[in-house]
DNA sequence: CTCCTTGTTCGATGTTCGTAGAACGACGAA
DNA sequence: TTCGTCGTTCTACGAACATCGAACAAGGAG
C-alpha cells in the first residue's frame, strides 16, 4: 500500500475553513462524515458508499487533507475516525451545526456501514 | 437589464443544504455573505470585490439560487439581503456558526463595501 | 429622443473536481 | 515462496466552475 506518501494530518491549526466547507459540500463525503459522527473509528471494509474504491480513497483523502479526519494504518488496513476535539477547537459549533443539518436533510444516504459493522 | 428571467428565489423548504455548504465553498461568497451579516440590505454598487462585474452577478447568483440571499430590483438597481429567517429555520445555528468561523479566519477578507457604504 | 448607467447573458478559456480502471506496493495467509 | 487482499497512485475523461470581456436590455437623466 504504498505508504501515503503524500497525504500529511494539518496541525490544528492549520485547518481552514475553506478547506473544511469545501470538503463537506460533497454529499458523499458529508456522508461519510455522519457515518463517523458517533465517534467511533471505523476500518475502510466497514464503510459502503456507490463509489469505486479508488473514489472512495480519494474522497477520504480529501478529508483527512482538510483535517476533518485522522486515518490510522494497522497492517494493510486503515482506519479512519472523525477530528472532533480539532475541529470543535477552531470552529466552535460549526460540525455540531453541519451535522443535524445534514441529517434533517438525510444528506449522503447512500453511504452507509457494512452489514457486519457494530452499530453506532 | 434583461430581467433576471432564470434566477428563481427557491422557497425556505427548497433549500439544501449541499447547496448552501456549496455556494460557501467559495471565499468571494462567504465574504459577500459576511458583508451582509449585520441584516442590512445592499445595493450592488455598494459592493467591493476583487472580480469583475459578470463575475460578481454570477457569484450572487449563485448565492440566490442557494436561497442564501433574496435580490429586489428597484428601477435599474439591485438590492441583496441576507435569508437569515429561512436560514435559520431550515438549518438551526448552521449561519451563525459558518460566521463565527468565517470571522476567526477572516475568510474573503477581499470583499468589503465601498466607502460611501452606511458602515455596520 | 439620445446618452449613460446598471446588471444580466453569452462565449470563451483555463482550472478544478468527481469518477473509474489499471498498475503497483505492502502485508498476511497458505 | 506464492497467492490473495487492501489501499494508494497514475492516468484519463467529462462535467462543473471561476473568470473575464463583449454585447445586450431596461431604466433614468439630460
Amino acid at each position: 500500500m504504498v505508504a501515503m506518501k503524500q497525504a500529511r494530518h494539518p496541525e490544528r491549526d492549520e485547518i481552514t475553513l475553506i478547506a473544511v466547507v469545501g470538503a463537506l459540500s460533497d454529499p458523499i463525503r458529508l456522508g461519510l462524515v455522519r457515518v463517523l459522527a458517533d465517534g467511533r473509528e471505523r476500518g475502510w471494509s466497514e464503510l459502503r458508499a456507490p463509489v469505486a474504491k479508488s473514489t472512495l480513497s480519494h474522497h477520504l483523502r480529501v478529508l483527512r487533507d482538510a483535517g476533518i479526519t485522522r486515518t490510522r494504518q494497522e497492517g494493510t488496513r486503515c482506519f479512519v475516525e472523525l477530528r472532533r476535539d480539532d475541529l470543535d477547537a477552531r470552529f466552535p459549533r460549526l460540525l455540531g451545526a453541519l451535522l443535524s443539518a445534514a441529517d434533517s436533510d438525510d444528506v449522503g444516504a447512500a453511504v452507509g456501514l457494512a452489514d457486519d459493522a457494530p452499530a453506532a
